[in-house]
RNA sequence: GGCGCCAUCGUCAAGCGGUUAAGACACCGCCCUUUCACGGCGGGUUCAUGGGUUCGAAUCCCAUUGGCGUCACCA
């Protein structure tokens, strides 16, 4: 028996937001495919009119393009199976359904969705119209009567189906409605679309959410009526968010960002999410290894590593992992990539963009939070003698009031040409030991008088020389005309 | 409600009948330090409950409880 190519899908339907579970879910059946050396094919499911937003099928790539995901094939990537959309293989379904008809397996119905049989116990059909005499179907087909075609389920009996995550999963057939498989549009319904795509694409392997655990059993019905070989199924589990309240429920808005899209505006690398969005579900089982490149996924994944439990999305984790990819990053790279974060700057800021930004590099976890972290350089925060407080460093008001007089001395002779982190730091080394006094401690002072913030990227040299003389100087001695005022 | 899925630290998780129950994030100490960060060291009543099976159970079975999902001419 030959070893048949593994095929994996990823089939959104096209509603210009991606939602991190579906990302998963690509990147999931993305580096299965990779890892067996089979291929990833992206299809749009696209058969509800009304839901249709433009520009989502451009959407969805870019998307998947940010994320470091490559279909193999797909609208816009070629493939022997296309179309791709499936709005645009309508006559195909349209075949199939009325093949299950002929075969005893589908059967017309003629009901008004809204009027007729609403009280019926399945999802309001009561499977009416599986009695028509043939003569009144051709009566109402004759007449061009609005029609749907429904799946005909067995009775009794169970159906049951191997999981690759939860074994056997069984159902019993009387769970199981006489679903709708073409709509009175013409419009195949997504479980039935799914079927027959995913059988005519060559599809091995189906990765989806455990939302389908229980109506996978209408999908093998399907593929034994039409005689076709049942895929493998791979249910995984929800993504969940956190609650106020502590309970758990799955990732919505109401617990934050909860696209790829959000998450990349709010400054995390595309890069970093992709990276613990993998590890939120799945792990690499043979290693303790948490940052991975997609390459390392490809190489490192297995369905084994597969979690069949939900998994709570942590922002805090996510902040780890996109740190840790900020502070392997080239400087000049993260500069380039960090100044649209940064907005408008004053000149002086501007000038020494790149060592602000690498300042920055090694303490943030998104680039959103950089205009908190550099707003006191442009303007400077309102006196707090507090700050001037620490007890390590022996730092009180009173001290920052005898230090600073004679720091500012010192820095107004350096000139212009001098201001340099280098130079400025010599200087105030030099002057710590004429004075005596601890480095921790003088630094803190001054620091503090520049900044006017407790925590600062950076310290007190590389401060000043962001600032600039004249800023610095400024800064300075408004700090101490406001603690001798205390 | 019927049906189904799930259940190890706060979170992600390893574990597949015998372990001092890994590791990571977060948290708390301490060290280092020109602040913060980084880095180093250390800390914490984690196997939902109750029954079995077994010499032995976090691991297997059953029940309970809880969470989640599903019951559309949406996907």
């Amino acid at each position: 028996m030959t070893q048949q190519k593994v095929r994996t899908r990823f089939a959104p339907s096209p509603t210009g937001y991606m939602h991190i579970g579906n990302l998963r879910t690509a990147l999931y059946a993305y580096l299965f495919a990779k890892a067996n050396g089979g291929d990833f094919i992206l299809r749009i499911e696209d058969t509800d009119r009304t839901r249709y937003v433009a520009d989502a099928v451009d959407f969805i790539e870019r998307t998947l393009k940010l994320a470091g995901i490559t279909p193999d094939e797909g609208p816009g990537y070629g493939g022997d199976c296309g179309p791709y959309v499936q709005s645009e293989r309508m006559d195909l379904y349209k075949k199939y359904a009325e093949e299950l008809v002929k075969t005893g397996h589908a059967y017309y119905c003629f009901c008004d969705p809204k009027e007729d049989h609403t009280t019926g116990e399945f999802g309001g059909y009561d499977r009416t119209c599986r009695n028509l005499s043939q003569d009144v179907i051709d009566e109402h087909l004759k007449n061009g009567d609005p029609y749907v075609i429904r799946q005909k389920m067995p009775l009794d009996g169970e159906t049951s189906y191997q999981d690759v995550l939860h074994g056997t999963v069984t159902i019993p057939n009387s769970e199981l409605e006489d679903q709708v498989l073409l709509k009175r549009d013409g419009m195949p319904t997504y479980n039935f679309a799914n079927v027959i795509d995913d059988h005519l694409m060559g599809i091995t392997h189906i990765m989806r959410g455990a939302e389908f655990i229980t109506s996978t059993p209408k999908y093998i019905l399907l593929y034994q009526s039409f005689g076709w070989d049942v895929p493998v199924f791979i249910h995984l589990a929800p993504v969940m968010g956190k609650n106020e309240d502590g309970s758990v429920s799955k990732l919505s808005k109401r617990h934050g960002a909860t696209s790829f899209d959000d998450l990349v505006k709010m400054g995390y690398l595309p890069e970093a999410i992709v990276n613990y969005v993998a590890l939120l579900g799945w792990n690499p089982k043979t290693t303790n290894q948490e940052i991975f490149s997609m390459q390392e996924l490809t190489s490192h994944f297995s369905l084994e590593g597969l979690s069949k439990s939900p998994a709570v999305f942590d922002y805090q984790k996510l902040g780890w992992v996109s740190g840790e990819y900020f502070k392997a990053m080239e400087p000049a790279k993260f500069a380039e990539m960090a100044k649209p974060f940064a907005g408008d700057l004053p000149d002086y800021l501007a000038a020494h963009w790149d060592s602000l930004a690498e300042l920055l590099r090694t303490r943030i976890e998104r680039l959103g939070q950089i205009p908190q972290e550099i707003g006191f350089l442009c303007e400077q925060p309102a006196f707090d003698a507090e700050l001037y407080v620490n007890k390590r460093n022996k730092v009180t008001p009173e001290k920052a009031k005898d230090l600073l007089p004679a720091v500012i001395e010192l820095l107004e002779a350096v000139p212009e040409s001098e201001w340099t982190n280098d130079s400025l730091y010599a200087k105030l080394e030099a002057h710590i030991e004429a004075t005596g006094v601890k480095k921790g401690l003088m630094m803190w002072v001054v620091r503090i008088a520049a900044a006017g913030q407790k925590v600062t990227p950076g310290g007190a040299t590389e401060i000043l020389t962001l600032l600039g003389k004249e800023n610095s100087l400024a800064r300075l001695k408004k700090s101490l005309d406001a603690l001798n005022a205390m």
